[in-house]
DNA sequence: ATAACATAGTAAAGCGCTTAACTGAATAGC
DNA sequence: GCTATTCAGTTAAGCGCTTTACTATGTTAT
């Protein structure tokens, strides 16, 4: 069924029927716009998209790209891109579009996905190349980033204030009563999110003059998997640390489980911190205390952004930083004397 | 950047462009291919996927649909259908096509998206009004169920044995010396892998002589939230139950939440089993027991029968059952006296 | 030498839609 | 009463590809 038949049998132009299904009424009189609604209802028929698409040159799909992070498991495994990716796509389809997602190795996988698509906008999710940047140029349609930092000022970037999560959850923990803090990061700490995080972290532990070493920072990928591990490692050193941070709410997960197959219990007898507030979090025992981030905002925030950029078709400016703060739960306990 | 640009760059015709982009090398001459395909890569052209769709009368996309279950929250939210949406992607992403996720409140919304966007396949997960398979019928492309039970023969179904996973979860929980049992089930108790859980669960307690009451079920939906507050229910009850059978782990994990939030600590004060085995489960505390199933060769299944279709343009007919096992963890214990 | 057949290409129609340019009739302006 | 404008459409080109039918030029077989 196409727009052929459906214009033959109302007996007027594809032109016409065309207008009926664009909502053009201004040049359709009302009698032959129902009578047109009337057969296309009865023959339950839909526009061709890609045909839609090939003549308007647009084509209602968004691209969502993530960066393939190599840790095995799969984008949609890790709880954070889920959750953040179900965001968009409630943002997006509201609008009536369409996503498209795919996660890259290399930043040049993006460009032939994202033209071959045609796609009218992209949502570039975590931490890419830097180059990425030039890339994009190469792409006749708006797109906005989140959980980036660019030196660059001409990009949309939605993210959180990494640095003050970071910050805050070193004050948290020190706060606490903390001393000897073990610090879990992934291997990439030169690239965006986490190193900001780190950063935070790192600049309030100097501020409270608390002495985080090469020693006390362990490296693990954001998946359960290789955080247990990594909990392990911790759990078997010497220093005895009283508390752990953690980038991601992910590896804390992972690390809680490591220390208690070790026989430590949390928060008994070590604290740990995570960052992000997945909802799973919040069921695990003990219950995770972290660093709390909006994922809704963010994927409303970068659609908005998206599709001003694709109406007023202009390149905007902005580095939104939405708030965190630490959610309280408890796997982290205060453990100074006077409490 | 376009065919006929790079045809009148290469100065050859559009169709021997599109023989060198679409491997019909034994039409064009080993040299101009070279310089074809030199051209291609010096101005990085890649074919407009929408322009290719609509001459070939393909997508390459599949069409992914999940029924929209009413909880709130969003599709991609449950575990269980991100980690097997994720496998699915994987599959088709190997055979270079792309995948189109929708959640759809009603059934006739399906035709008009699936064929608007004149996909090439259809995966259907989880349990869809039986009048899809009427819809369907109306899709001139192949289409597979995946968690579905259906008296219809013509279809393809990839499913695991859920009467036994049913079955098995009460013989487990009966071995241990239960007797007081409680089962917390969706709302939809008629309709598939559900039905045939519950049906699986009621045989092996009757089998057994242990009566299960009207009483003995409670209803929720399989989020976390709605769990919990069932979970308070069953430990405010005075019936004395020593463990509640689940037909989810996000059910499972919910309840735990809710029996701990009562006070009652699982396993010693009462037993909590699955189903599913979603990777959260293994992270709780307790580590959830459950009923395991296999999400990848779910996929892998589906994605493979789904391309002998359309490969041989053919309709063919299945109904896998996968097998389930018993995952023993944390969350049940054995209350015999001799134990 | 000629028919038969490969080989390497081209020309052009068509996929299902949108849209700019056009038309013809009715209405309005003065 | 004549032109200008609005209304309600139509015509046809074009979006970027694929593909069928066709052509021109060797290459064999007889």
């Amino acid at each position: 069924m196409n727009l052929k038949t459906i214009a033959s049998l109302a007996g007027v132009s594809q032109a016409t029927v065309s207008n009926v299904v664009n909502g053009n009424f201004h040049k359709v009189s009302d009698e032959t716009r129902k009578r047109v609604e009337k057969i296309i209802e009865e023959n339950d028929y839909r526009p061709s998209i890609m045909a839609r698409s090939l003549a308007k040159k647009e084509s209602r799909i968004i691209g969502v790209v993530l960066p393939y992070v190599g840790s095995g498991e799969d984008f949609l495994s890790n709880p954070y891109n889920a959750h953040v990716i179900a965001a968009i796509e409630k943002y997006v389809r509201q609008r009536d579009y369409y996503i498209m997602f795919r996660c890259v190795s290399e930043v040049r996988e993006i460009l032939p996905l994202l033209s071959a698509w045609n796609v009218d906008g992209a949502i570039f999710l975590g931490v890419f190349e830097p180059e990425i940047k030039d890339i994009i140029k190469g792409l006749d349609a708006p797109a906005v980033f989140i959980d980036t930092y660019s030196e660059e000022d001409n990009i949309v970037n939605i993210g959180i204030d990494d640095y003050k999560g970071g910050y805050n959850s070193a004050k948290y923990l020190l706060g606490k009563g903390h001393r000897r803090v073990a610090l879990v990061t992934p291997g990439y700490t030169t690239r965006g999110v986490i190193e900001e995080r780190h950063r935070g972290f790192m600049d309030a532990c100097r501020d409270e003059g608390i002495d985080i070493g090469e020693n006390d920072i362990f490296e693990a990928m954001p998946s359960y998997h290789e955080s247990i591990s990594v909990g392990q490692d911790i759990a078997a050193s010497d220093v005895g640390y009283t508390a752990i941070a953690t980038m991601s709410d992910v590896a804390a997960i992972g690390i809680i489980e490591g220390l208690e197959q070790f026989g430590k219990r949390v928060p008994e007898d070590i604290s740990v911190i995570g960052f992000d507030n997945i909802p799973e979090g919040g069921i695990i025992t003990p219950k995770l205390t972290t660093v709390e981030q909006n994922y809704d905002s963010k994927a409303e925030y970068a659609v908005q952004y998206l599709f001003m950029m694709m109406k007023e078709d202009a390149a905007l400016q902005a580095d939104i930083r939405l708030p965190v703060q630490i959610r309280e739960r408890q796997s982290v306990i205060d453990i100074r004397k006077d409490n």
